[in-house]
DNA sequence: TTGTATGCGTTATCAC
DNA sequence: GTGATAACGCATACAA
């Protein structure tokens, strides 16, 4: 005999302790139809008076759901996002949507190889029951190698490797063309772009967004290659002036390189935004604190992690999903541009 | 009968195959002792043939693990992460840890208080092997119910609720003794401190420590309180200046305040570090691209999360830990102090 | 060294 | 409406 203050309550300690067999206990803690309203009653007190909680385990053995969703983490990710509110952001988004739902996240940090092939065996295990990829760079194996295993997956920012899998994405094109725009607006001549990697998705869209728009104004590209850092933005920025002295006005593909470019406009001694605008891109939290404060395009954060969580949650209850979603972008004018 | 090629295979299909019992393959599938060099061989290759993975579920079941590890994030916590490296920096330590033996992450986001009671539900369930409470505001009640559980924890950051369970913390006031000292060495006669929430231990630590270190030195406290952002930051430097003009010196408790006082400085034209020296706290990546750069406490993040996840796997083992591990702080010097 | 048998705590399919 | 009872897939004590 188990002593029953220490040991945890099973189903078979609740239903003696109510007097009914354990079908009914489950019954009652899944919420199924036809239980005596007294029989519940009693249920419910039993479970209370136990602390009964059901062993998930037992629970996911015999369902085959685990109520849990994976997001997917790459290591060159988890670099970008450090110095930004973007992966916190993400993630509260998604946190919100599972709540709701009553699923648990697993975090993977896919870093080193070994830890890749670690990784693809426990979704191929199905120890969740969908999967969120953080899939920012290049060539990420993980789309295809999911969709290859049928397990429900979306991805967050499209894949460059292919229409594998259902992605959430935001409109570059379109947040860069207004950016381009209100910057032909006031009348500048010369604009010039600072791009991010390109071998990333939101890299390889905003320059191509920005290209769009300055060929449709007729007007030529200048392009400098950043890497979504500070320290790029500054260079690059410098590189830039070297190049095209006239410059009066920029496109910069991340407020984190807004920030390093605006620093070298500033030792430059060009006044901003009366001699070179500056738009950036993100809406990070510190373009409300640039000197001056930053003109960005702002994207939805928080609404990307929920849309990433719902689609998941769709395609793990075996629904279908479109197969892109893309949130819109807005431009933020603040004093740079 | 069922369909070989999409039913996912059991250690039972791996047995036929192998030509061996259940028994002897889940000894070599977890790596007994007493297997026949030949057997192991032969069950290996079905194992790879059939593509086998443990279900997790039937494991856990009856191993009693689970082989993961919940890291509990509280809502100010995620929001205090969100415009520094801290918390990617805290999950990329504790990862490699996890990783290195093989368990995994999963993130609780303690957002609403509805949220906890679901929260506290799925640790009493034991879903865990163990639990790192990222706890950073004061009256954060896991840290007494998770010990009154019996379940495995340890926390980011001396617990304000008492010594209920061990924790990973940073020398705080042993890194701002060291900044003062520093700009005391300096010949600064009049330093004062913007400080941190007083309800969070990075907070309060760091404020008694200046406040130590001021008094060593026969010196007056003069002290401001902000939130850690970079816009408390601003005008908390403000308000000090229209208190006191004479300040030559002022320890920040944030990298992210240090930036904000930084702005107000050079709004005031105060030349730093001539007229007055700031020394932050944290390293955080921006700390190399203010202007001056910026003199600070460095904290290791990596450590502290490598940390966390050791101790929080010796305990789910059964082994015992230290109740507090205090990790060394270090002045890093730049060109602000 | 290997195989047999049992149980882990649920859910679900039956009868009643 | 409720209660037996059979899986679910694995680890392990015990036999051989």
């Amino acid at each position: 005999m188990r002593d029953t203050r220490t040991a945890r309550p099973t189903l078979e300690t609740v239903a003696r302790l109510a007097g009914v067999s354990r079908a009914t206990v489950s019954r009652v803690i899944n919420g199924s139809e036809g239980v005596t309203p007294g029989v519940r009653e009693a249920v419910d007190r039993a479970v209370e008076q136990l602390g009964y909680v059901p062993n998930p385990a037992a629970r996911s053995l015999v369902s085959r759901r685990t109520d849990s969703i994976a997001l997917v983490v790459p290591e060159p990710a988890a670099r970008m996002f450090s110095d930004d509110a973007f992966f916190t952001g993400i993630l509260r988004g998604i946190g919100q949507e599972l709540d709701a739902a009553d699923k648990q996240l697993v975090l993977l940090l896919a870093s080193t190889p070994a830890n890749h092939g670690r990784i693809t065996r426990y979704l191929r295990a199905r120890t969740v029951d969908g999967v969120i990829l953080a899939s920012l760079h290049g060539a990420d194996p993980f789309p295809s190698e999911l969709a290859a295993m049928g397990v429900p997956a979306v991805a967050s920012g499209r894949p460059l490797s292919g229409g594998v899998i259902p992605y959430i994405d935001v409109d570059h094109v379109g947040g860069v063309r207004a950016a381009v725009e209100h910057l032909l607006a006031q009348g500048r001549k010369r604009i010039a772009t600072i791009a991010g990697p390109q071998d990333m998705v939101a890299g390889i869209d905003r320059l191509a967004g920005y290209r769009g728009a300055v060929a449709a104004a007729g007007m030529r590209s200048l392009v400098e290659i950043g890497d979504f850092t500070r320290e790029s933005g500054t260079t690059a920025m410098r590189r830039l002036l070297d190049d095209e002295p006239a410059i009066d006005a920029v496109f910069v593909a991340s407020d984190l390189m807004a920030e390093g470019a605006l620093r070298t406009l500033r030792r430059e001694r060009r006044r901003v935004p009366e001699d070179v605008a500056v738009v950036g891109f993100d809406d990070a939290t510190a373009a409300r604190s640039t000197e001056p404060p930053l003109t960005t395009v702002r994207q939805p954060i928080h609404e990307t992690g929920r849309m990433l969580a719902q689609q998941v949650l769709r395609l793990a209850s075996g629904e279908s999903v479109e197969p892109a979603v893309i949130l819109p972008t807005e431009l933020v004018l603040r004093e740079s541009a």
